[in-house]
DNA sequence: ACGGCATTGTCAGCTTTTTGTCAGGTAGAA
DNA sequence: TTCTACCTGACAAAAAGCTGACAATGCCGT
């Protein structure tokens, strides 16, 4: 299986994939952003390792235009610890998972090896459920077809809900999804959140299970 | 669904047994290996819950002897968050998943329903008993086919009884489960809710053992 | 830099729902 | 019958959630 393998610090890079090639995987070392973006869109990746500040072009605007481009592979970027808006960032431009600098190398095959899994599974660039439509990839979201402007946080209020569409998910579970770590905890603020997209989308789609949390309900099953 | 959570930091094991019972499983908690391992080799789980360094026998240790001895319930182990050391001999060892502390709680039941699921086929997060189902994921219950809204307390109190479908649950064991410690005890609340449910799901589902507790019956086969 | 606009959290008031309590009623068992 | 366990309808307090207004913040174009 091959891996992409996107570092500009030589030391972290050298280490990684000495690592990664005794796991058995295929690594391609990519340092600069530009020349990574082009290899990612042209040869079959089976997952790519992704660090941030990068020389040529960001890491994540490099993220951005293959997700763009339609590439589903599975992205793993690597973050300095704590970075919660850079975290932020990549959960709207299609990151598959984060992990803290400093880390241990088995954590990172571990990872490795559990967003494959996934992504053999699932991959859905566009998640429809009634009149409502997520592209996961332009970051938009269409009611009958017209296209709904949704601000940054009510946006992914909905990609929330929609990629975990027929389960219940708290306010706390939204909360920590959405907020600092620190956030208010008595806060309404997902309330008002839910009441704006509720004015945008249609007051059916986000259902209220008092006591419990929302839901968007699953096309019957 | 019984768990065995083995876990002996009692704050964590507290927590933890929470959740899975908020999520609707039947939590067996136990703090020292060799007890676990008693335990697990001779009651029927759904799944375990394993934390790694325990008295009296180390972790792995109970889990290899498990294996050993044919069982094959899934295993989640619970890691510190350094110790992946300790998390590849897991997988090796017969591990299905592991995860690393700190976790979500909704990051663990997620996990647990995920393997519990793929040991059993196709067993899925429905519950059915004659013409009443519980769905654990959308907390919904639905008679016939057609949905009930049930309140938060009553929602419980149908997930629990249903998790235990045959067995007579007391209504002493009712409140432990649905209040908190302090709760008054000479309450008749465990009643009126009972009153409440069946009038919304019918008046045979929930039936009395005067003296004893409450029963729903599991369909003969 | 400045003004305007968009975004988003906070707040207060309001509506609706939930739920325990209570006071009697009912029914099973001895 | 009589005792006890359980049921039920009414009620009120508390909780949960909704909404409009407002203010702080940040961004964009001039």
């Amino acid at each position: 299986m091959r891996i992409l393998l996107v570092e500009d610090d030589e030391k972290t890079a050298e280490a990684v994939s000495a690592s990664l090639t005794a796991a058995g995987y295929a690594v391609d070392h990519e340092a600069d952003g530009e020349e990574a973006w082009f290899k990612g869109d042209t040869e079959p990746y089976a997952a790519i390792v992704l660090d941030l500040g990068l020389p040529g072009m960001d890491g994540l605007s490099v993220l951005r235009k293959w997700r763009q481009a339609g590439q589903t592979f599975p992205v793993l970027i690597l973050t300095a610890r704590g970075d919660w808006s850079e975290r932020v960032e990549g959960i709207d431009t299609g990151a598959d998972d984060y992990l803290p600098k400093p880390f241990q190398m088995q954590e990172l095959i571990a990872r490795l090896r559990a967003i494959i899994r996934r992504s053999a599974g699932q991959a859905t660039p566009v998640i429809t459920i009634s009149t409502v439509s997520l592209d996961t990839r332009q970051m938009r979201v269409t009611v009958d077809g017209v296209p709904i402007h949704l601000p940054p946080q009510e946006y992914r209020l909905v990609s929330y809900l929609m990629h975990h569409a027929g389960r219940v998910v708290s306010q706390h579970e939204l909360t920590e999804q959405l907020y600092a770590q620190d956030f208010e905890r008595d806060s309404n603020a997902v309330e008002v959140l839910v009441g704006r997209v509720r004015k945008k989308l249609g007051v059916d789609l986000i259902q209220t299970r008092r006591g419990f949390g929302y839901v968007i309900e699953e096309p019957e099953s």
